[in-house]
DNA sequence: GACAAACAACTACAAATGTAGTAAACTGAA
DNA sequence: TTCAGTTTACTACATTTGTAGTTGTTTGTC
Protein backbone atom coordinates (compact mmCIF):
# COMPACT_ATOMS: atom_id res chain seq x y z
CA UNK A 1 0.00 0.00 0.00
CA UNK A 2 1.28 2.71 -0.86
CA UNK A 3 1.40 7.00 -0.93
CA UNK A 4 -1.57 8.69 -1.87
CA UNK A 5 -1.09 11.69 -4.36
CA UNK A 6 -2.26 14.96 -2.71
CA UNK A 7 -5.35 15.36 -3.88
CA UNK A 8 -6.71 11.60 -3.40
CA UNK A 9 -5.56 12.26 -0.02
CA UNK A 10 -7.23 15.13 0.57
CA UNK A 11 -10.57 12.91 -0.31
CA UNK A 12 -9.41 10.79 1.98
CA UNK A 13 -9.48 13.25 4.92
CA UNK A 14 -12.70 14.38 3.53
CA UNK A 15 -14.22 11.07 4.26
CA UNK A 16 -12.98 10.56 7.45
CA UNK A 17 -14.42 13.77 8.66
CA UNK A 18 -17.58 12.42 7.78
CA UNK A 19 -20.29 9.97 8.80
CA UNK A 20 -19.61 6.92 6.96
CA UNK A 21 -20.73 5.84 4.53
CA UNK A 22 -20.61 9.24 1.57
CA UNK A 23 -21.73 9.54 -1.61
CA UNK A 24 -19.91 12.12 -4.15
CA UNK A 25 -22.20 15.05 -4.11
CA UNK A 26 -22.34 14.90 -0.35
CA UNK A 27 -18.62 14.99 -0.80
CA UNK A 28 -18.05 17.76 -2.99
CA UNK A 29 -20.05 19.52 -0.73
CA UNK A 30 -18.45 19.08 2.19
CA UNK A 31 -14.95 19.80 0.25
CA UNK A 32 -16.03 23.21 -1.43
CA UNK A 33 -16.21 24.30 2.38
CA UNK A 34 -13.49 22.38 3.38
CA UNK A 35 -10.89 23.10 0.72
CA UNK A 36 -12.58 26.34 -1.11
CA UNK A 37 -9.61 26.69 -2.71
CA UNK A 38 -9.45 23.98 -4.81
CA UNK A 39 -13.08 24.50 -6.26
CA UNK A 40 -13.43 20.58 -7.66
CA UNK A 41 -15.90 20.25 -9.53
CA UNK A 42 -17.99 16.69 -9.02
CA UNK A 43 -16.61 15.22 -11.90
CA UNK A 44 -13.37 15.16 -10.16
CA UNK A 45 -14.12 14.55 -7.16
CA UNK A 46 -15.95 11.46 -8.85
CA UNK A 47 -12.51 10.43 -10.12
CA UNK A 48 -10.63 10.83 -7.19
CA UNK A 49 -13.02 8.15 -5.44
CA UNK A 50 -12.70 5.73 -8.54
CA UNK A 51 -9.45 5.89 -8.45
CA UNK A 52 -9.33 5.09 -4.38
CA UNK A 53 -11.64 2.65 -4.99
CA UNK A 54 -8.80 0.96 -7.27
CA UNK A 55 -5.92 1.11 -5.22
CA UNK A 56 -7.80 -0.12 -2.59
CA UNK A 57 -8.61 2.59 0.20
CA UNK A 58 -12.35 2.34 -0.38
CA UNK A 59 -15.01 0.19 -1.69
CA UNK A 60 -18.45 0.83 -2.69
CA UNK A 61 -22.04 0.14 -3.20
CA UNK A 62 -24.68 1.08 -5.27
CA UNK A 63 -27.81 1.34 -4.12
CA UNK A 64 -30.08 3.41 -6.76
CA UNK A 65 -28.65 6.03 -8.34
CA UNK A 66 -25.93 6.94 -5.90
CA UNK A 67 -23.04 4.84 -5.01
CA UNK A 68 -21.87 4.94 -1.23
CA UNK A 69 -18.15 4.80 -0.62
CA UNK A 70 -16.68 3.14 2.79
CA UNK A 71 -13.13 3.30 3.76
CA UNK A 72 -11.40 0.39 3.72
CA UNK A 73 -8.19 1.94 5.82
CA UNK A 74 -8.59 4.38 9.08
CA UNK A 75 -6.65 7.52 9.31
CA UNK A 76 -4.22 5.82 11.81
CA UNK A 77 -3.11 3.12 9.99
CA UNK A 78 -2.68 5.45 7.09
CA UNK A 79 -0.41 7.87 8.95
CA UNK A 80 1.60 4.70 9.97
CA UNK A 81 2.24 4.10 5.41
CA UNK A 82 3.08 7.79 5.66
CA UNK A 83 5.48 8.12 8.91
CA UNK A 84 7.07 5.10 7.06
CA UNK A 85 7.62 6.90 3.72
CA UNK A 86 8.94 10.13 5.26
CA UNK A 87 11.33 8.31 7.55
CA UNK A 88 12.66 6.56 4.56
CA UNK A 89 13.09 9.61 2.88
CA UNK A 90 15.04 10.79 5.73
CA UNK A 91 16.62 7.65 6.79
CA UNK A 92 15.73 8.23 10.27
CA UNK A 93 15.45 4.46 11.63
CA UNK A 94 14.21 5.04 14.97
CA UNK A 95 11.56 7.05 16.07
CA UNK A 96 13.70 9.76 18.23
CA UNK A 97 15.78 9.93 15.12
CA UNK A 98 12.84 11.41 13.35
CA UNK A 99 11.66 13.64 15.72
CA UNK A 100 15.12 15.10 16.13
CA UNK A 101 15.24 15.35 12.43
CA UNK A 102 12.04 17.09 12.56
CA UNK A 103 13.03 19.47 15.07
CA UNK A 104 16.38 20.42 13.18
CA UNK A 105 14.22 22.22 10.33
CA UNK A 106 12.10 23.88 12.96
CA UNK A 107 12.12 26.45 15.58
CA UNK A 108 9.78 25.03 18.83
CA UNK A 109 9.41 27.14 21.38
CA UNK A 110 10.44 26.21 25.43
CA UNK A 111 6.75 25.37 26.03
CA UNK A 112 5.63 23.45 22.98
CA UNK A 113 9.33 21.22 24.56
CA UNK A 114 7.96 21.21 27.71
CA UNK A 115 4.13 19.95 26.73
CA UNK A 116 6.21 17.12 24.41
CA UNK A 117 8.14 16.14 28.04
CA UNK A 118 4.76 15.96 29.81
CA UNK A 119 3.39 14.00 26.82
CA UNK A 120 6.10 11.79 26.93
CA UNK A 121 5.99 11.16 31.39
CA UNK A 122 2.58 10.21 31.01
CA UNK A 123 3.28 7.54 28.44
CA UNK B 1 9.52 26.11 -2.96
CA UNK B 2 7.64 22.55 -3.51
CA UNK B 3 8.27 19.19 -2.14
CA UNK B 4 10.64 17.10 -4.35
CA UNK B 5 9.61 13.87 -6.15
CA UNK B 6 11.43 10.93 -4.84
CA UNK B 7 13.92 10.34 -7.71
CA UNK B 8 15.22 13.76 -7.46
CA UNK B 9 15.07 14.31 -3.44
CA UNK B 10 17.31 11.04 -3.66
CA UNK B 11 19.81 12.95 -6.30
CA UNK B 12 19.79 15.46 -3.97
CA UNK B 13 20.45 13.61 -0.69
CA UNK B 14 23.20 11.80 -2.81
CA UNK B 15 24.17 15.70 -3.37
CA UNK B 16 24.56 16.58 0.47
CA UNK B 17 26.46 13.16 1.41
CA UNK B 18 28.64 14.58 -1.02
CA UNK B 19 32.12 17.23 -1.64
CA UNK B 20 30.80 20.00 -3.51
CA UNK B 21 30.67 20.90 -6.57
CA UNK B 22 29.92 17.20 -8.15
CA UNK B 23 30.04 16.24 -11.61
CA UNK B 24 27.01 14.03 -13.25
CA UNK B 25 29.55 10.73 -13.43
CA UNK B 26 30.40 11.00 -9.59
CA UNK B 27 26.95 11.02 -9.18
CA UNK B 28 25.81 8.39 -11.18
CA UNK B 29 28.75 6.18 -9.33
CA UNK B 30 28.02 7.58 -6.01
CA UNK B 31 23.72 6.55 -6.46
CA UNK B 32 25.24 3.13 -8.02
CA UNK B 33 26.73 2.53 -4.73
CA UNK B 34 24.22 4.13 -2.12
CA UNK B 35 21.00 2.69 -4.37
CA UNK B 36 22.27 -0.08 -6.12
CA UNK B 37 18.14 -1.10 -6.49
CA UNK B 38 17.86 1.78 -8.68
CA UNK B 39 20.58 1.49 -11.10
CA UNK B 40 19.91 4.41 -12.79
CA UNK B 41 21.58 5.09 -16.03
CA UNK B 42 23.79 7.88 -16.58
CA UNK B 43 20.93 9.96 -18.57
CA UNK B 44 18.67 9.07 -15.98
CA UNK B 45 20.63 10.97 -13.44
CA UNK B 46 21.57 14.09 -15.88
CA UNK B 47 17.69 14.91 -16.37
CA UNK B 48 17.09 15.01 -12.62
CA UNK B 49 20.27 17.44 -12.14
CA UNK B 50 18.74 19.26 -15.50
CA UNK B 51 15.30 19.32 -13.48
CA UNK B 52 16.92 20.23 -10.29
CA UNK B 53 18.22 23.45 -11.62
CA UNK B 54 15.08 24.45 -13.46
CA UNK B 55 13.21 24.29 -9.84
CA UNK B 56 16.28 26.18 -8.55
CA UNK B 57 17.79 23.60 -6.07
CA UNK B 58 21.10 23.66 -7.87
CA UNK B 59 22.92 25.90 -10.03
CA UNK B 60 25.80 24.52 -12.39
CA UNK B 61 28.72 25.88 -13.92
CA UNK B 62 30.37 24.23 -17.12
CA UNK B 63 34.02 23.75 -17.21
CA UNK B 64 35.30 21.94 -20.18
CA UNK B 65 33.46 19.33 -21.15
CA UNK B 66 31.73 18.67 -17.59
CA UNK B 67 29.73 20.70 -16.06
CA UNK B 68 29.59 20.74 -12.13
CA UNK B 69 26.49 21.66 -9.76
CA UNK B 70 25.93 23.23 -6.56
CA UNK B 71 23.16 23.11 -4.41
CA UNK B 72 21.67 26.29 -3.40
CA UNK B 73 19.22 24.67 -0.50
CA UNK B 74 20.75 23.23 2.83
CA UNK B 75 19.75 19.47 3.74
CA UNK B 76 17.63 21.12 6.53
CA UNK B 77 16.30 24.27 4.63
CA UNK B 78 14.88 21.77 2.78
CA UNK B 79 13.49 19.17 5.58
CA UNK B 80 12.10 22.63 6.86
CA UNK B 81 9.73 22.62 3.86
CA UNK B 82 8.90 18.76 3.43
CA UNK B 83 8.03 18.98 7.13
CA UNK B 84 5.37 21.69 6.57
CA UNK B 85 4.09 19.83 3.62
CA UNK B 86 4.00 16.96 6.24
CA UNK B 87 2.13 18.73 8.69
CA UNK B 88 -0.40 20.44 6.20
CA UNK B 89 -1.16 17.02 5.57
CA UNK B 90 -2.67 15.95 8.90
CA UNK B 91 -3.01 19.72 9.79
CA UNK B 92 -1.37 19.54 12.75
CA UNK B 93 -0.45 22.76 13.78
CA UNK B 94 2.61 22.14 16.33
CA UNK B 95 5.44 20.46 16.76
CA UNK B 96 4.42 18.40 19.37
CA UNK B 97 1.07 17.74 17.68
CA UNK B 98 3.25 16.46 14.69
CA UNK B 99 5.11 14.12 17.50
CA UNK B 100 1.94 12.57 18.31
CA UNK B 101 0.37 12.13 15.41
CA UNK B 102 3.50 9.72 14.44
CA UNK B 103 3.75 8.30 17.76
CA UNK B 104 0.07 7.47 16.95
CA UNK B 105 1.16 5.33 13.54
CA UNK B 106 3.68 3.54 15.20
CA UNK B 107 4.72 1.37 18.39
CA UNK B 108 7.48 2.98 19.82
CA UNK B 109 9.65 0.95 22.55
CA UNK B 110 10.14 2.73 26.34
CA UNK B 111 14.36 2.83 25.73
CA UNK B 112 13.03 5.45 22.86
CA UNK B 113 10.97 7.24 24.77
CA UNK B 114 13.91 7.33 27.53
CA UNK B 115 15.98 8.45 24.74
CA UNK B 116 13.34 10.83 23.87
CA UNK B 117 13.38 12.54 27.12
CA UNK B 118 16.95 13.10 27.67
CA UNK B 119 16.93 14.52 24.56
CA UNK B 120 14.20 17.28 25.60
CA UNK B 121 15.84 18.10 28.48
CA UNK B 122 19.10 18.69 26.80
CA UNK B 123 17.42 21.20 24.83
C1' DG C 1 44.68 17.93 -37.57
C1' DA C 2 41.71 13.52 -37.23
C1' DC C 3 39.69 10.45 -34.32
C1' DA C 4 37.97 8.01 -30.34
C1' DA C 5 36.42 8.39 -25.70
C1' DA C 6 33.79 10.91 -22.46
C1' DC C 7 30.39 13.82 -21.45
C1' DA C 8 26.33 16.79 -22.19
C1' DA C 9 22.09 18.34 -24.81
C1' DC C 10 18.16 17.25 -26.95
C1' DT C 11 14.39 14.24 -27.50
C1' DA C 12 11.22 10.55 -26.25
C1' DC C 13 7.83 8.01 -24.08
C1' DA C 14 5.03 5.47 -20.68
C1' DA C 15 2.79 5.96 -16.27
C1' DA C 16 0.81 8.78 -12.77
C1' DT C 17 -1.62 12.89 -11.44
C1' DG C 18 -4.85 16.78 -11.61
C1' DT C 19 -8.77 18.30 -13.71
C1' DA C 20 -12.99 17.90 -16.06
C1' DG C 21 -16.27 17.33 -20.40
C1' DT C 22 -19.77 14.36 -22.41
C1' DA C 23 -22.67 10.48 -22.70
C1' DA C 24 -25.52 7.26 -20.35
C1' DA C 25 -28.56 5.56 -16.62
C1' DC C 26 -31.79 5.98 -13.10
C1' DT C 27 -35.78 7.98 -10.79
C1' DG C 28 -39.40 11.08 -9.26
C1' DA C 29 -42.96 13.80 -11.10
C1' DA C 30 -46.33 15.11 -14.47
C1' DT D 1 -44.72 6.55 -19.81
C1' DT D 2 -42.22 10.16 -20.83
C1' DC D 3 -39.33 13.84 -19.52
C1' DA D 4 -36.25 16.48 -16.70
C1' DG D 5 -33.06 16.36 -13.24
C1' DT D 6 -29.48 14.02 -10.80
C1' DT D 7 -25.82 11.09 -10.53
C1' DT D 8 -22.67 7.96 -12.47
C1' DA D 9 -19.62 5.95 -16.20
C1' DC D 10 -16.71 6.65 -19.84
C1' DT D 11 -13.39 9.43 -22.03
C1' DA D 12 -10.00 13.11 -22.50
C1' DC D 13 -6.12 15.81 -22.02
C1' DA D 14 -2.30 18.66 -20.10
C1' DT D 15 1.41 18.27 -16.74
C1' DT D 16 4.65 15.85 -13.98
C1' DT D 17 7.54 12.02 -13.00
C1' DG D 18 10.59 8.13 -13.98
C1' DT D 19 13.53 6.40 -17.17
C1' DA D 20 16.59 6.48 -20.96
C1' DG D 21 17.97 6.55 -26.25
C1' DT D 22 20.26 9.35 -29.80
C1' DT D 23 22.88 13.05 -31.32
C1' DG D 24 26.20 16.55 -30.67
C1' DT D 25 30.42 18.49 -28.52
C1' DT D 26 34.83 18.65 -26.32
C1' DT D 27 39.38 17.16 -25.84
C1' DG D 28 43.42 14.19 -25.10
C1' DT D 29 46.17 11.48 -28.04
C1' DC D 30 48.53 9.69 -32.22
Amino acid sequence: MKKLPDAEFEIMKAIWQSEEPVTSPVLTELLGKTLPEKDWKPQTVLTMLVRLEKKGFLRSEKNGRERSYFTLISEKEYIRIEQESFRKRFSSGTFSGLVKALYDGEQVSAEELDELRDWINNM
